[in-house]
DNA sequence: CCAAAAGTGTTGGATGTACACCCATGG
DNA sequence: CCATGGGTGTACATCCAACACTTTTGG
């Protein structure tokens, strides 16, 4: 690399929004930072990139060491990327920023990095400071969450169905993720057309909810529809 | 920076897709590379960001020393970021993509770096290979542009705007960008209609274009709506 | 029987597309 | 008068939101 000293160095990392749902609510992981700067602020998960290794792979690498979580490849969704020079006083950087989702049960397996990560309502994060340019990042990962959930790109599993836990669902549960991502209320009956009539997905399983679930009739189980192979 | 060694460094670079109306069809800036890697195959422009220089700037100056062509800020839309380990085999490189549109008139005034950036058709382009991964900058780049023609973001110029040279346009000339972005052809009464529908794109001028441009009736003259302020 | 949730039917409005039709100009 | 492009009217399909209504369960 003789040529390298003409021009300037960057470091690189990702940052992910890592959202989940927590009670009926839109959820995402953040941890608390310990040095300055920003010390004692909230931020999202993130590390740096390795000199031989894809961003998707970094973004991958880091949430599974911030949560446990092997996700699909596919199923990180770039968000942009994050380059004003004084984004961070220390030094130069780039953050590439990713949107994941995972399934309401996920516990956060603290690992190396991340004792200290935890799931915050998406609503309140955006409300109180956010270290770095972070709350533009979260703000940014949200709406493409929610126009992710109003058409999921063909050929690829939606973003609901990362939320979900369950391979067989109601559509009730469906509609309850819908609605905590968009954060508004759906009407039940148009939803559950809306979902039956593109067969992307859910498919019937023919089977019904086991009826101790709850008060009224019990639902019919449906499965998410396995991402289809594009010709 | 005593941590600097810690962490590996990167080189980052901004790749400008610059879009424009050529004889009514739809073209991207190309260069031809000089050098090794990719020695005579067709690239985006694009160059190094700056140590104390924003991603936006970057493009930015790029684009106005290949093309001479100064844009709004607002102006360049952010494709992605680009880092595969292997897209240079000379350095790690993670290249930011941008998105930017400027009228027909735009002769390439080529600076320094561009003596030999040319306008070709974005077929063209999609048809032929292209260095490292510039092909596939290129077809998300499009894709956005025909997003962005379809439905223009709230507050900004939009992307048809940026391609016509005149303040004042026909709603034919303004068809005309926009089936060439798209690929097809457009009904004109209802285009007409719906740009006129929606005051974010034209507004009237009550005046009529001079009847020596064409055969058939002359068309009314329409301002390009300036974005406005949001409150 | 009553409350509650699942699921279906129906309606009205908004939107998009196809296409017929009239208008204004140059030749 | 005719060809050409500008512009309007209209009809039809599609989609979506609202909401009435039926079905099936637990208490």
């Amino acid at each position: 690399m003789a040529y390298a000293s003409e021009y300037p160095p960057f470091y690189v990392t990702v940052d992910i929004v890592v959202l989940t749902i927590l009670d009926g609510a839109l959820h995402a992981l953040a941890i608390r930072r310990g040095g300055e700067p920003f010390q004692g602020v909230r931020a999202l998960p993130g590390g740096f990139v390795g000199i031989e290794e894809d961003l998707r792979d970094a973004a991958r690498r880091e949430l599974e060491e911030e949560t446990g979580f092997r996700v699909h490849d596919d199923a990180l969704e770039q968000v942009g990327a994050y380059g004003a020079p004084d984004r961070d006083p220390r030094y130069r950087v780039v953050s590439v920023a990713w949107l994941a989702a995972v399934p309401e049960a996920s516990a956060v397996r603290g690992g190396t990095d991340a004792a200290h990560a935890s799931w915050e309502p998406v609503d309140a994060l955006l409300a109180e400071e956010l270290a770095f340019d972070h709350a533009d990042i979260l703000r940014r990962a949200v709406d493409r969450a929610r126009e992710l959930v109003l058409n999921p790109v063909e050929g690829r599993r939606p973003l609901a169905a990362s939320l979900l836990a369950d391979e067989e669902v109601s559509l009730s549960q469906l509609r309850a993720v819908h609605e905590a991502v968009l954060g508004r209320t759906l009407d039940p009956g148009n939803f559950q057309r809306k979902v039956k009539s593109t067969q992307q997905i859910v498919e019937p399983t023919g089977r019904r909810e086991s009826s101790a679930s709850g008060r009224g009739r019990p639902a019919e189980l449906f499965r998410l529809t396995p991402p289809r192979v594009s010709a």
